[in-house]
DNA sequence: ATATTAAGTCAATACTACTGACCTATTTCG
DNA sequence: CGAAATAGGTCAGTAGTATTGACTTAATAT
């Protein structure tokens, strides 16, 4: 910072005081507090995953099936390995999973355009409206937990949740960067 | 606005306009944003909990010993009851799991003083010892997520993990209530 | 022409979880 | 005291999710 007239001669000599580096202390977690994050991620992984149950035991399906329902919704066109990128399962665990999908009739597949050994998956019409069934019961938790904690929090949550999780995730999560490097 | 001196008879009836009630707001969450909030919980529990595995397959225990085992270090002394409770799991789940750990020498057990059908469960020395191995790997990544994201991110991330779980899970973490109410 | 890749499949196995039924020891309560 | 309730253990059967390894087919790439 420039003064405009200095009072004193050499008044410019003193340096405002250096911009304290962090803000954010530098201090770690304490172990007491880092076991309670682990009790966190799991009380709320726990409830937010079975809220979609009910649904799915009417239908004889798991949470594997949703989780896929979920990514290739997401992903409209997604091939099998780019799934299996995703979902860190193998081919056999996938394929239950997706056979009884495809027989249901909620994915669709279909040949790539270049490369015809692709299988582009989709969700069907009624793929999405059972997609569209789990996410509304999961979205009223998430809603609720944004009205009870406000968005500076969700965006603290985003920011732990990115750096909890593998390189190759964060690169999925922001576009750049295939599943398979995760 | 209050005026300083109000021009008409009856200007002070005019009161000044509400605090707006909410400086954090009110509109929900996009479908967009909260799939994404979906993906950032997916991927973070998957790769959180998967730092762990390699010291797991190690003894011959998944990740179901993990949890217990954590869950009786944190709670010295922890009835099966309590633990079921906490676990979400039957107690043949839990049996087998449990006949693992004591009979390995994790962990250890005393019926209750004061109700000798109680069966307290506790770690041993060496059931302290593989929880500390599990937790340490754990932790270097709570550490890694906290340098990353700073504090502020950090209570955000509590306040939404709270807001995510059942209520009794809110009382359990808070130390009021038991876990049974989950 | 050969190698690689995407995907499907078969067989065997393991971990985690479930239900229902039944048993024992202990405490509680009428 | 005797009956009921509670804490826990156990047995049998089943299911969902996952694993590994080996093999096949079709299509692409070198």
């Amino acid at each position: 910072m420039l003064k405009a007239k200095p009072r004193y001669a050499n008044a410019d000599r003193f340096t405002p005081p250096p911009r304290l580096p962090p803000p954010t202390p530098v201090v770690d977690l304490s172990d007491p507090e880092m076991r309670a994050f682990q009790d966190l991620l799991f009380f709320a992984y726990r409830d937010f995953t079975s809220v979609a149950d009910t649904v799915l035991e009417e239908l004889g399906f798991g949470r594997a099936h949703h989780r896929a329902l979920h990514f290739i919704g997401r992903n409209p066109g997604v091939t099998v390995s780019a799934l299996l990128a995703i979902l860190r399962i193998t081919k056999q665990s996938l394929a239950r999973v997706l056979n009884a999908l495809v027989d249901g009739g909620y994915v669709g597949q279909a040949p790539g355009f270049e490369d015809r050994r692709l299988r582009l998956l989709t969700l069907t019409d009624k793929g999405q409206a059972l997609e569209h069934r789990l996410f509304t019961a999961q979205r009223d938790r998430i809603a609720q937990a944004y009205h009870a904690s406000g968005p500076q929090a969700v965006q603290g949550f985003r920011l732990i949740m990115r750096a909890m999780m593998d390189k190759g995730a964060r690169a999925y999560m922001d576009g750049t960067g295939s599943p398979e490097d995760a």
